[in-house]
RNA sequence: GCUCGAGUGGUGGAAUUGGUAGACACGCCGGACUUAAAAUCCUGUGCUCUUUGGGGCGUGCGGGUUCAAGUCCCGCCUCGAGUACCA
């Protein structure tokens, strides 16, 4: 009987169903491992051949680490808050809970065929309510937390009541926005709504008005991570910046933490470049200038306070609250006509625009400091209203914006370089000796930088300062299908919903659109519509896709927990994940936002690690090969690829499926549109017709989308796991191309005759095994121990390959060999090699009970080497020799060889190299 | 522009600390079996010259270090990803 993979696959999903070979639990007497997917969001669409490449791979590394004897943590679930099905709800007011779940079946149909060892028991939604709860719950304990800076870790706002209560915030070093300093005289003063208020600028998830980035389209906010190239990422729609109310998370507090612990992750360079750059940390100094004729003081943030008497002038943000009043009245047409184009311009048009200098004077002036010098204030909006203090210090002779700006207005640039030239460009680098500098005169930079923020600390103008890029993350959507909020409003306060009434549910809605007030759909739900209720109102807003996906891998520790997030206990046995595996395009969204609910569940003490994910693996994308035929103009003929020089021809996108190795199905191609079913061809001169074709992305108007379901039905899961293995190193991207993936499938079939007659009968034998055999076998083991253990699964399935190919040579049919092998194949091939471990007589259970085989150096030692003998280090010719042989006596055969005589050429060798065991080179 | 990757046969890729470049597979050429085809098996396959013994050239390009470089160093080029007025 041949290798029936579709009989053989059907058998040992239901086994491990029926058998729940796949549950895990808790057991303190094995080592833990936790490998784990990044969860899909289960879209219409279905799975893709791309999207099993890192499943197949986890699930070869959490079979391969089962068999060495850990506790393997696997498990699978859903993203299904987002917006797609949202969208669809809209277009045909279908709930999207009734999407999310048809398309989550399809999901774990697909999932299923390819023969996973999830613990589906541990199955997770974001979108359910037994699951939201906890996020919900997590949510509270944010919003009952400020970032307290000398502790450098989040404590219960309670603490924090109570010194406002003793001593007013002058001496609290937290992280927050409150720009006012009160007694706790004032604090006692305060009523109900501003003590809240107050609490709010201090809170880890704080309601604030902040300027979001508003997708009109989408009726939502959006993060700076949601929007690629200014357009909003799911749908590309246009963004603008719009002010609002909204819940933040006070990520900033853990921006230090985030950056430094970087350096401990086993991820990849270019993720934690990424996610430097997004917290682009920058070193300074504050510096306060005083405005003149007004009470108040303009700060900037500067990271060269060295350069400080080179300033000509000041730039505001045109958002700058200050701006409004220190504009004089000659220049406020100007300014406001400003300010109102700036506000008008999207975040895209200020990023186009970045060649266009802009700005306006608004006729106010600071003092400088530290020379007394008047300096002209202007607006631009090159200068962000939301990074550093939305104030610059320009220095043109040192930045080269600050240059550009004063040459278009023609501001004085001043040199305080010395020996340097700034006529043509600012000299931006980092070195140099400064002169019209007082003080600073002879220093250089860094001695500079040191001497002036001393200076500027002593005399209370400045202070040295570290600022961050990373921004506060905007934590609501105006949207329907999330989480709601734990939150209730009394008299516009916000109140936490207690915990024995959470979870708060989606409340049932006529529409899933906004209210014709502009509010989220949420306010279409009437008073009695929502499983609790209190206050005035509940809070219309819902939480933004990454709220679940931020903690979701703690749940699966404990999935069913109706009292706990996680238990301590459980959480202290599976521990951080030892193995991530997911796409690169999550660098600075749920990586960053896991990384900080982390660090904050740590700090609150609910669990013992403050970095989620150990060790990172970000699978590339697969590209779908498209397939191309060539009609010739206005004709409904068809020419094949070799066959169409000197002819006009339009290539033409074919569905790939009519396609096999380039080779067009005619019969197919006529059927498959009815244009073409009168269609003619010019065929090659052996009557085949040849496709072109181009690597794209996979898509469906490009015929090029190969479905893992397909490729199941041809060849089986088996063949499926082993060929996305076998294409290349798990990071790379790379073509899509079902090529090869007969000669993988010949593989399986080839290793099944090492095993089975042709009527499906075992032959192995119980007879003493060769050396050969051995050292095959032993050789294999050690190759795909080394490689699995540095990640690299491609190669195991050549080395794979190599024994097969070896043990055919043998005609090796010993059982001992053969069912080693089969435990090594097995992670890759687990149908295959249960139904060949079952044949050959292992009767009870499933093969991945047994252990994972261990090499044996005895049978690795080769006693005769092939010594390449190479002349300046080129290779000529070969000789075997016995290892046991020294230096000398290597050096003494090979010169007596006459191929070495005949390469001498009569020359004296200048050098003889020889390195035991690898190589001879003769130098002439 | 900046940051991080990557460039190896017709194709996907291998070469783990510098030591036989091209493993393994696809594709292709030739052959066996077959009435024929499919399947299977065998042989060859980096380019190039050749008197068929073998020779020359070869890991994006140009230098360098070394007995020896795909691998290390310097300078370029190309492609991909991320990021973008960050003071």
């Amino acid at each position: 009987m041949e290798y029936n993979f579709r009989e053989i696959e059907a058998k040992w999903i239901s086994f491990w169903k029926s058998n729940k070979s796949y549950k895990v639990s808790e057991d303190s007497s094995k080592q833990k491992y936790y490998v784990l997917d990044m969860f899909p969001y289960p879209s219409g669409a279905g799975l893709h051949v791309g999207h099993p490449l890192g499943y197949i791979a986890s699930d070869v590394l959490a079979r391969y680490k089962k068999l060495e004897g850990y506790n393997v943590l696997h498990p699978m679930g859903y993203d299904s808050f987002g917006l797609p099905a949202e969208q669809y709800a809209i277009q045909t007011g279908q709930h999207p809970a009734i999407t999310t779940d048809k398309n989550i079946e399809r999901y774990r149909n697909q999932l299923d065929q390819l023969g996973f060892c999830y613990d589906w028991d541990r199955e997770l939604r974001t979108s359910s309510p037994d699951y939201y709860k906890w996020t919900q719950w997590i949510f509270k304990q944010l919003f009952d937390c400020y970032y307290d800076e000398r502790l450098n870790k989040a404590v219960r706002i309670s603490a924090l009541v109570s010194e406002f209560e003793i001593s007013g915030n002058q001496n609290v070093q937290a992280t927050n926005d409150c720009e006012s300093v009160f007694s706790s005289k004032d604090w006692m003063s305060f009523d109900a709504a501003k003590k809240e208020a107050t609490l709010q600028q201090y809170r880890l998830a704080y309601l604030a008005d902040s300027w979001v980035n508003w997708c009109p389209e989408l009726g939502t906010v959006l993060a700076n991570d949601e929007i690629v190239n200014g357009k909003s990422e799911r749908g590309g729609h246009p963004v603008m910046q719009k002010k609002m109310r909204q819940w933040s998370m006070r990520i900033k507090a853990y921006a230090e933490r985030l950056l430094k612990d970087l350096d401990h992750l086993d991820w990849t360079d270019s993720i934690k470049e990424q996610q430097r750059n997004w917290i682009g940390k920058s070193v300074g100094c504050s510096v306060l200038f005083e405005v003149e004729s007004h009470t108040e003081s303009i700060e900037v943030f500067t990271t060269r306070p060295d350069t400080i008497f080179g300033v000509s002038f000041m730039v505001l943000a045109p958002e700058h609250p200050l701006v409004k009043e220190i504009t004089t009245n000659e220049n406020r047409t100007a300014v406001l006509d400003y300010q109102r184009a700036a506000s008008k311009k999207t975040e895209r048009d200020r990023q186009s625009d970045v060649k266009t200098i802009s700005g306006q004077n608004t006729g106010a002036f600071v003092i400088h400091p530290l020379s007394g010098e008047k300096i002209q204030i202007w607006i631009a909006d090159y200068v962000l209203a939301s990074y550093g203090t939305g104030a610059v210090m320009a220095v043109p002779c040192g930045d080269q914006r600050d240059f550009d700006f004063a040459k278009y207005f023609d501001i004085e640039i001043k040199n305080i370089f010395d020996n340097i030239d700034v006529s043509e460009a600012a000299h931006i680098e980092k070195w140099g000796t400064l002169k019209d500098s007082s003080f600073l005169n002879g220093l250089e930079v860094v001695a500079a930088i040191k001497k002036v923020i001393q200076i500027l600390e002593a005399k209370s103008l400045g202070k040295g300062t570290t600022n961050y890029r990373l921004r506060d993350a905007v934590f609501s959507r105006q949207r329907y299908w999330g989480e709601p909020f734990p939150i209730f409003y009394q008299e516009n306060i916000p109140k936490t919903v207690s915990d024995e009434n959470l979870p708060i549910e989606l409340p049932k809605v006529d529409s899933y659109l906004p209210t014709q007030q502009g509010e989220p759909p949420l306010a279409r739900a009437d008073k009695s519509s929502w499983n609790y209720f209190a206050g005035d109102r509940m809070e219309y807003n819902t939480m933004p896709g990454w709220a679940g996906s931020s903690w979701y891998f703690l749940r699966y520790m404990d999935p069913s927990n109706e009292v706990e997030f996680v238990s301590k206990e459980k959480s202290d046995y599976w521990n951080q994940v030892d193995l991530y595996i997911g796409g690169a395009e999550h660098a600075t969204g749920h990586l960053l936002y896991s990384r900080f609910w982390t660090k904050f569940l740590f700090d609150q003490g609910y669990i013992s690690f403050d970095e989620p994910f150990k060790k990172l693996i970000n699978q590339g994308m697969i590209l779908g090969k498209s397939s191309f035929v060539y009609r010739l103009l206005d004709r409904n003929t068809f020419v094949s690829k070799g066959k169409i020089q000197g002819k006009e021809t339009q290539p033409i996108h074919v569905d790939i499926s009519l396609v096999e190795n380039n080779k067009l199905d005619l019969d197919g191609f006529k059927k498959w549109r009815p244009d073409y079913s009168d269609a003619s061809f010019v065929l090659e001169d052996n009557g085949d017709y040849v496709c072109g074709e181009e690597v794209e992305k996979m898509s469906k108007s490009k015929f090029n989308v190969e479905t893992p379901d397909d490729l199941i039905q041809k060849y089986g899961a088996d063949t499926l796991r082993l060929y996305e293995m076998f294409l290349g190193p798990i990071e790379q991207s790379k073509p899509w191309d079902t090529k090869g993936i007969s000669g993988v499938h010949n593989f399986l079939r080839k290793c099944w005759r090492l095993y089975c007659n042709a009527d499906g009968s075992s032959i192995l034998k119980e007879n003493e095994p060769t050396k050969d055999e051995l050292k095959t076998l032993h050789k294999t083991i050690k190759r795909i121990r080394e490689d699995l253990d540095r990640y690299s699964l491609n190669t195991c399935v050549s080395t794979f390959m190599i024994a097969v190919n070896a043990f055919t040579d043998y005609k090796c049919n010993n059982k001992v060999v053969l069912e080693s092998f089969l435990i090594l194949l097995a992670p890759y091939a687990p149908h295959f090699c249960e139904e060949l471990w079952m044949k050959s007589g292992q009767k009870e259970g499933s093969l991945f009970e047994a252990s994972y085989p261990n090499y044996d150096e005895k049978h690795l030692v080769e006693d005769s080497f092939d010594y390449p003998i190479s002349f300046n280090g080129k290779m000529r010719f070969k000789v075997n020799l016995s290892l046991s042989l020294n230096r000398e006596e290597i050096l003494k055969e090979v010169e007596g060889l006459e191929l070495t005589k005949k390469w001498l050429d009569g020359k004296n060798p200048k050098k003889i190299i020889v390195v035991p065991g690898k190589i001879v080179n003769i130098v002439l």
